[in-house]
DNA sequence: GCCGAGAATGCAAGCGCTTGCATTGCGTCA
DNA sequence: TGACGCAATGCAAGCGCTTGCATTCTCGGC
């Protein structure tokens, strides 16, 4: 496609391919160049700060004019340079998020209701999802910010310092994705305490004594931590125990939950009721019963986090926390556009959680 | 903050607050500016060419200097205004993916995919999740276009006209997901046909005389009417029948397909094999069999597509063929960037698919 | 009929970076 | 020792858009 055999009917500007032109048309014979403010002005006669402002603030600029500009634009199918506009006005109405590689269901939903929240304020979403090795390396944030993204959420509060100095450097609005009242910086999120009372409750309501927990892995996941230790604390305020030959931690996932599940019930332990630390290990976990013949909730009950669209499907039906990952999603983009338009962003707030019940928990059954 | 007091000791460019910097400083008090070029050049001493150079195209610069520079870089946190960088470079190292808003994990799957394998090549990628209402609208494209990306990625072959031709205007290399061999332009994708074959056979194997099917809406799903048109063909050649009474159109889902089980099972069909459209689908309907205390596989056999993770974990597991979301959003990837490189990109091939036997299916028993 | 106030538009200076070309400073060779 | 070539750097012209300010035009009021 050589590009000048190929220009559309655009007159070409004003005084008939000067210099500066032909020299450009020359260098890059191959790309087609792009319609711009001044082709569109030209065409339509008026400045490039004209046809700007019709385009930006179209009630300064005579209705006349405008149509003529619009009209203009509209034929040679005009589409403004953001990097153009980005350079001149210092922001880019662009978003960057900083999601870890994407594992389960969770992280999309989170990423796509932001997206979608975001979309709607004419904001566009530049995703980042490095892989567990490269999460926690200030280049990837550093690489975003080159993309001059005006604001960032990142998962998580436990960055290395560097990123948080970078954001302030540069003077970014962030936000830290699943995380609550942390103080390097504002978390939107929920209450992990919260959420294990309301489970710790349900199993305890029911009877239950002793319990088993399959987590994610602690050592490197602040997430699974928070978990843990909120779980930890619900079951001592109502005075359960968790049966230690009954406790592992594994990655997240179907295949590990089965696999845990079926290590708990090699060692034959006394619980009634096992608590995953989300769906996935606790499908897996249910299917590791199924397969061994248990039966839930008769001879055990399970119970999880999430309530990823799958829970309901399980064989049976699995009670879970609902965790709030739209709303997450949602309340981060409202933060960072608020604080985008100079207003100064709510406090963020512990969004609600509510159990759900469904069939795979049910009281103790006398042996 | 007030900028010209907290500037770092960065001695200010040359002449010394020359005017625009200094009514630069007023217009935006309140936000820091950031480091440019042109600090770095001044605290290393050279012009902003040689800064530039030094970071492009190292080895264009005596090593003194260059370590000069970097030091410089590095001690006022230097991070490129990718704006400025693009609007020279006429590039942005970004791709645009236009992905309806993701349902289920195929589509987070496929976005991430691609998102690793851009990353390892430097590209970002710019993310449009439309909802099903806007998916359809030029105005999306229109927008990632602004945004500056370098090509695009689309989901499905079904466009409406001006996105195609506003990519041409534009030169920008595209893409189409999940589509092959379309007139439209490259498609990255699977056989279709071949995949209902693996599927068919799998079932006519069996002993499978006449199925029913649950897909997804054929009218304004252009994947799910390939299906089903792939799948009435290779049903004809094998010489099964689709009972019409069995075969229903709902909206991709788990609950979706548990209520259409439900309907099937009420109309007492001669069917002796499930086929859905994908796993949520065969999920929901498993979940319905089970309800209504029908055997899976004894009683009815159970089969779909994608082989999504929970596949394996289903009540009974399930059999599903393999779709290649991951290796889909890899060659796009690969495409893309060859095409970016200037490279003739390879005709794109239709990826390898896999039927993943389970337990979900089994041979036609003596009712 | 003239003047001043707006309204509408043009002008041009940036925004921060890249890069072709000019310039400088060497070492080298005759 | 002088001319020349090359390597290292500086210079400055853009890239396409926005926007403060200057300019022009149009009226209404006197």
């Amino acid at each position: 496609m050589a590009r000048s055999s190929h220009r559309p009917q655009a007159p070409s500007p004003a005084a008939g391919q000067d210099e500066s032109r032909l020299s450009r048309a020359r260098a890059d014979a191959l790309a087609p160049r792009p319609v711009s403010l001044a082709d569109v002005a030209a065409l339509s006669g008026v400045s490039t700060g004209t046809v700007s402002r019709v385009l930006s603030r179209p009630d300064m600029i005579s209705a006349v004019t405008r149509e003529k500009v619009l009209a203009a634009a509209e034929r040679l199918g005009y589409v403004a340079n953001g990097a153009a506009r980005a350079l001149a006005l210092r922001r880019s109405r662009t978003i960057g998020a900083l999601v870890p590689r994407f594992g389960g269901s969770s992280f999309p939903t989170l990423v796509q209701s932001m997206e979608t929240a975001l979309a709607a304020e004419g904001y566009t979403l530049l995703l980042s999802a490095p892989d567990h090795a490269r999460a926690q390396d200030p280049a990837v944030l550093r690489a975003v910010l080159e993309r001059g993204v005006d604001a960032v959420a990142l998962l998580g509060a436990e960055q290395p310092a560097p990123v948080f100095s970078m954001l302030q450097q540069h003077g970014i609005p962030f936000v830290l994705l699943w995380a609550m009242s942390c103080p390097q910086g504002p978390g939107i999120g929920f209450d992990e305490h919260q959420a294990a009372a309301l489970v710790v409750d349900h199993l305890a309501d029911q009877g239950h004594q002793c319990v088993g927990f399959i987590g994610g892995q602690t050592r490197d996941n602040e997430r699974a931590r928070r978990r843990f230790n909120g779980l930890v604390q619900s079951l001592a305020r109502r005075g359960l125990t968790l049966c230690e030959q009954a406790h592992l931690e594994t990655a997240y996932g179907f295949a590990t939950g089965y696999e845990a599940m079926h290590t708990v019930l090699e060692r034959q332990t006394p619980i009634t009721a096992m608590v995953c630390g989300n769906d996935y290990l606790a499908a897996g976990a249910l299917s590791a019963l199924d397969a061994a013949g248990v039966e839930v909730p008769s001879q055990m009950s399970m119970i999880s986090f999430n309530d990823n669209d799958f829970a309901p499907y399980l064989h049976p039906p699995l009670t879970t926390l609902r965790l709030p990952i739209r709303e997450m999603g949602e309340a981060a983009a409202r933060y960072l556009l608020d604080s985008l338009a100079g207003q100064q962003p709510a406090q963020p707030r512990p969004l609600p959680l509510t159990l759900v019940v469904r069939r795979s928990t049910g009281p103790v059954t006398a042996a």
